[in-house]
DNA sequence: ATAGGGTTAG
């Protein structure tokens, strides 16, 4: 279930601004004999500010009850209820369809109560009038009161059950929606359609699809909204062969040019990975509403083309189209993906300019994305701002400060959840018992382990084991993570002994490491890191033999070791290094920061840590080596490019050195300036000579 | 051609 209220203008409200024109001549009076004031007044309407409709309703000599009712219901559709409500107050007489234009006036803006008291002062209600409120009350959630509604309403036709059916299921009560569908005794179109968008928005997009077969046997001629809900099923349901049948038939009778139809295409081939085919018929279209082209910028997104999505959000505000709640949250998730902070920071602004910043969807995003970006504080910034929350928003949060080293505020974020009365999954959990392990909080980390096993409406996944292993190896308790692994109810994959096998470095124990890497090889004889750890492991406990055995290995076996590098984006441009690199431009410069920071550290006593040197080779040359790492270089070009003071972002590939990790830390004592260095498996926070990791740099 | 029911993305 999923709707959002639409809180930016809707877009049938105006049908184009660039139909043709009526000839706003000054000369002549539009209200010429042959033309009756209906016609014009509703074309005007139609197509032209509604001022200027005003304009021509005020030359009437003396408009019918059916003239100042259309005039209202201008102004309502224009979002101007108070000029709609003081036309309403001046009429000489008042239909019933005056009085239901002007309920559903109070509707549109969201005041149901206004609406309520009006259809109880009315004189007379018909089925109309009934139906509007119901409505009304279904779409703010109020299904209890609609259903009292539709219970109380003297008389029912289609469109009263079909509101009612639609209520249940925007409201998720898609069974009493199920029931009343079956009970109804004249379904139309629009029932079977509303029911298939149901159905799909219910996640059973399959029997949404074979609700659509089942209609068309029935003899139902499908609509062109029937058709946007089934191609909106067959994208959610993947299917791709009826979703084309379809297309081919839909051109064939020319709903191609509906908007709803072929967004629902555009998002039909987005889904099913066709992005080429999705961009075509988003071209050829000609019709480019904020859906269609966010559906572009999600598909770019999903296949990991984030420049793309992000060059498709630019183009859409170009083209002047105003992005949405759903728009931004693509548009953030692409951020994401780039670890693009100062792009994702332009989006937050605009967020604001757009008044969309509380939304929930779009805070969700934010805390994402500052998060990823390794800026949580920003991340809580938002958190603490919105008004609404759900579930996404509380993990986002947890899972923001667990990856970033704020254990305890993890923890105390956990505390207030159940507060609310909140519910946690498993990505709580995940995240939990991530801040525990960083933390290094032993017991605590067993006891939320504990919570996990008993709360039954959570799934014990890999994942959580996976975090218990990092714990207790991170705690030094090699053997009992071990056994822990061992003595899982799931078959343990490479990724668990993996995180052992880390540990087993940081604590350069030999016969675990021996053990776990034996169990990975045996599940994949290639893995790279795994190689790379053990002959680490062998180094710092200077077994040079065993090294070249692992590296004999590792070449005998085809492994390809990843080259490390990182890299810094600079006003949105991306630098990149490699350990070592003279090929930037500013090499010169940089090396010359280098050698002088590394000066400095050697003033605050520091010694490189040779262990993390994987030949054996003379201290000096390991010194060399060390020095010039690609996180080193990055963080030199950083600091020769950013305003003194001001925080430096760097990403590395793979895990950050532990030399270049005790280095970070001292650097930003001299410096004096704030680190952030995100590596394959978490963020660093590097400040006044200490690191958010707790020193475990793995 | 005055008023109510189904439709597009995330």
């Amino acid at each position: 279930m999923r709707r959002f209220p639409s809180l930016i203008s809707n877009p049938k409200r105006h049908p184009s601004p660039l139909l043709p024109p009526i000839t706003p001549s000054k000369t002549s009076n539009p209200l010429t004999p042959n033309n009756s004031p209906k016609l014009v007044l509703f074309r005007i309407l139609r197509d032209r500010p509604i001022d200027e409709a005003r304009r021509v309703f005020d030359q009437i000599p003396s408009p019918d009850t059916q003239l100042f009712t259309m005039m209202v219901g201008g102004y309502s559709r224009a979002g101007r209820v108070g000029d709609a409500f003081r036309l309403f107050d001046e009429m000489p007489t008042r239909d019933v369809a005056s009085w239901n234009c002007m309920i559903k006036a109070c509707i549109d803006c969201g005041d149901v109560e206004r609406a309520r008291k009006l259809f109880d002062e009315m004189p007379e209600r018909n089925v109309i009038s009934w139906t509007t409120v119901l409505n009304g009350l279904a779409q703010v959630g109020r299904v209890d009161e609609a259903e009292e509604m539709f219970r109380k309403m003297p008389h029912r036709d289609t469109a009263a059950w079909n509101a009612m059916i639609s209520g249940y299921c925007t409201n998720g009560r898609f069974v009493d929606a199920r029931l009343l569908f079956e009970k109804m005794p004249q379904p139309n179109v629009v029932s079977w359609t509303a029911m298939i968008g149901g159905y799909d928005q219910n996640g059973e997009s399959e029997k949404a699809l074979s609700l659509f077969h089942q209609m068309c046997r029935s003899g139902i001629k499908p609509s062109s909204s029937t058709f946007a809900c089934v191609l909106t099923a067959c994208a959610n349901a993947s299917d791709l062969v009826l979703g084309t049948q379809l297309h081919t038939h839909i051109k064939k009778i020319g709903y191609l040019s509906d908007t709803y139809v072929s967004t629902s295409l555009v998002t039909l081939y987005a889904n099913c990975k066709e992005i080429e085919n999705s961009r075509k018929l988003f071209d050829e279209s000609g019709d480019r509403n904020v859906v269609s082209w966010t559906a572009l910028v999600t598909a770019y997104g999903l296949q990991g083309r984030h420049e793309e999505a992000l060059g498709e959000f630019n183009k859409m505000v170009e083209f002047g189209i105003r992005p949405n709640q759903s728009t931004f949250t693509s548009a953030l998730n692409s951020c994401c993906g780039l670890e693009a902070l100062d792009r994702g920071k332009k989006i937050h602004m605009c967020t604001i300019k757009l008044g969309l910043e509380l939304d929930v969807f779009v805070g969700n995003s934010l805390i994402v994305m500052y998060s990823k970006c390794g800026n949580v504080d920003a991340g809580l910034t938002v958190f603490n701002s919105m008004m609404r929350r759900n579930l996404v928003t509380w993990n986002s949060i947890i899972v923001g400060c667990a990856q970033n080293g704020y254990a305890s505020l993890a923890l105390k974020i956990f505390n207030d959840m159940s507060y609310y009365h909140i519910q946690p999954d498993e990505i709580t959990y995940i995240g939990i018992l991530t801040a525990c392990s960083h933390a290094r909080f032993l017991n605590k980390g067993k006891y939320f382990f504990q919570l996990v096993k008993e709360d039954t409406s959570v799934e014990v996944k890999l994942e959580h084991y996976a975090c218990m292993v990092d714990l207790l190896g991170r705690c030094g308790n090699l053997e009992e993570a071990e056994d822990f692994i061992r003595s899982m109810p799931m078959k343990p994959n490479v990724t668990i002994w993996l995180v052992l096998l880390s540990a087993c470095r940081v604590y350069s124990n030999v016969e675990v490491a021996r053990r776990a890497s034996k169990e990975i090889f045996d599940l994949d004889p290639h893995n790279s890191a795994a190689y790379v750890l053990m002959s680490n492991i062998y180094a710092s406990n200077s077994r040079w033999n065993d090294v070249l055995q692992t590296r004999v290995m590792m070449r005998f076996r085809g492994v390809v070791k990843l080259p490390g590098f990182s890299w810094i984006t600079i006003r949105e441009s991306r630098h990149e290094f490699v350990c070592g690199d003279r090929s930037h431009p500013m090499a010169k410069e940089i090396y010359k920061k280098l050698d002088w920071l590394k000066g400095r550290l050697k003033e605050y006593g520091y010694v490189y840590d040779k262990r993390f040197v994987l030949h054996d080779v003379d201290d000096e040359q390991k010194e060399t080596v060390l020095s010039y790492h690609s996180e080193k270089l990055a963080i030199s070009f950083g600091l020769l490019s950013t305003v003194e003071g001001s925080t430096i972002r760097v990403m590395k590939n793979l895990r950050v050195c532990g030399d270049c990790h005790s280095a970070i830390k001292l650097i930003s004592v001299v410096v004096g300036r704030e680190i952030v260095l995100r590596d394959s498996t978490r963020f660093h926070h590097f400040k006044n000579g200490s690191c958010s990791c707790g020193d475990y740099w793995n």
